[in-house]
DNA sequence: CGCTAATAACCTATCAATAGGTAGATAGAA
DNA sequence: TTCTATCTACCTATTGATAGGTTATTAGCG
């Protein structure tokens, strides 16, 4: 079953897929138009200006990975298998389609972007630095995670690592690095 | 006292610094021309094109990488104290002039880029996981390291922390949480 | 119901700015 | 004089963006 995405929708989906690819500063509206079959200029129709297309790609993609990590956090499974999870979306990511994560590749080119976007990408930071947090505290809390570990800072190395590794893995050709390095870190902070 | 750099030399410090600030699709030969006052002709004179230009910075930075952490993890302090030298120097980067590395910066842009100037970037990787590798090697030889870690595996996560961390830190403003999240991880992995 | 007005969703055509790059002149040094 | 290092002047392609036209659907009205 084929669902027919609206014309904004399609938009959005090929500026998302070529900021994963390529970056901001990478991909024109008029490779936008040309994948998906418009002229460049019914672009402007629906976003008006560049950064406004950035600005909805990326909240957009915040609200979606909000919602699967949310979802993976959510579970009553173990801590350990929680992270190892949230760490295979990552993963996923690419090895489905050599993509890395939108707002890792966004904010590494942070100066050549709008105060607004900057925004919306610090936010995603936030919101999974938050959620890791809680996923840590409570794995310390039923015993499974060395209590000597600070959740909050440790929410951030974790989340930089997959950043990191995600992005590695892919100049390397070597994807199955992503869960390598996750299982390796997250076998470190086991009581 | 200040030496008086080649034009050629100016050229290649300031697309260097360029390239980690806003990344390879991010400058022009005219922002170079600007900085140092030329113009962006005489750019060609010295590097024909931009990939030759971004091929030079790319190995000089590698070369003087190698040498400061071959310097590094030459010197006979104990393993967690070489792992912690070696993480300053990307905070010193970011603290300093708020510049990422410059091979995590073209590696997310990969796909922008001629196969000559990613051999550079995936050189750049392969060295420095080399030696993070015999330093791990080193410190578990000498008990100072867990003996149940893989020094290959656990090198490339340890990079891939720097870089993620680099990132994050650039759009958290918080340079020094570069050097929580390394020793943090070395932490983990003494014995 | 039939006509008209308005709206949505594109298009064509074009713009000014900027990109990387080239050709050829020029001035000074060897 | 020849070479080095730089310039002026320009080219072509591409960029994000705008103005205005076209078509088809929808809403309102008598």
């Amino acid at each position: 079953m084929t669902v027919t995405l609206s014309t904004r929708d399609q938009i959005l989906d090929c500026a998302q897929g070529l900021i994963q690819t390529r970056g901001y500063n990478g991909f024109s509206f008029r490779d936008i138009a040309g994948d998906i079959g418009i002229k460049s200029a019914s672009i402007h129709y629906y976003y008006p200006g560049k950064t406004d297309l950035a600005v909805a790609v990326a909240s957009k993609y915040r609200a979606d990975f909000m919602e699967a990590t949310q979802s993976i956090a959510a579970s009553s499974k173990p801590a350990h298998e929680i992270l190892s999870a949230y760490a295979s979306l990552f993963e996923v990511t690419l090895k489905s389609e050599n993509k890395l994560c939108l707002c890792g590749m966004l904010a590494s080119e942070v100066n050549s972007v709008d105060p607004e976007l900057r925004a919306e990408i610090s936010g995603f930071f936030k919101e999974q630095h938050e959620l890791l947090t809680g996923v840590l505290s409570k794995g310390q809390s039923t015993g499974e995670i060395d209590e000597n570990l600070d959740p909050e800072s440790f929410a951030k190395t974790f989340l930089a690592t997959l950043e990191g590794v995600m992005m590695m893995a892919r100049i390397n050709n070597a994807p199955s690095d992503i869960m390598q390095a996750a299982n390796e870190i997250i076998s470190l902070i086991e009581s």
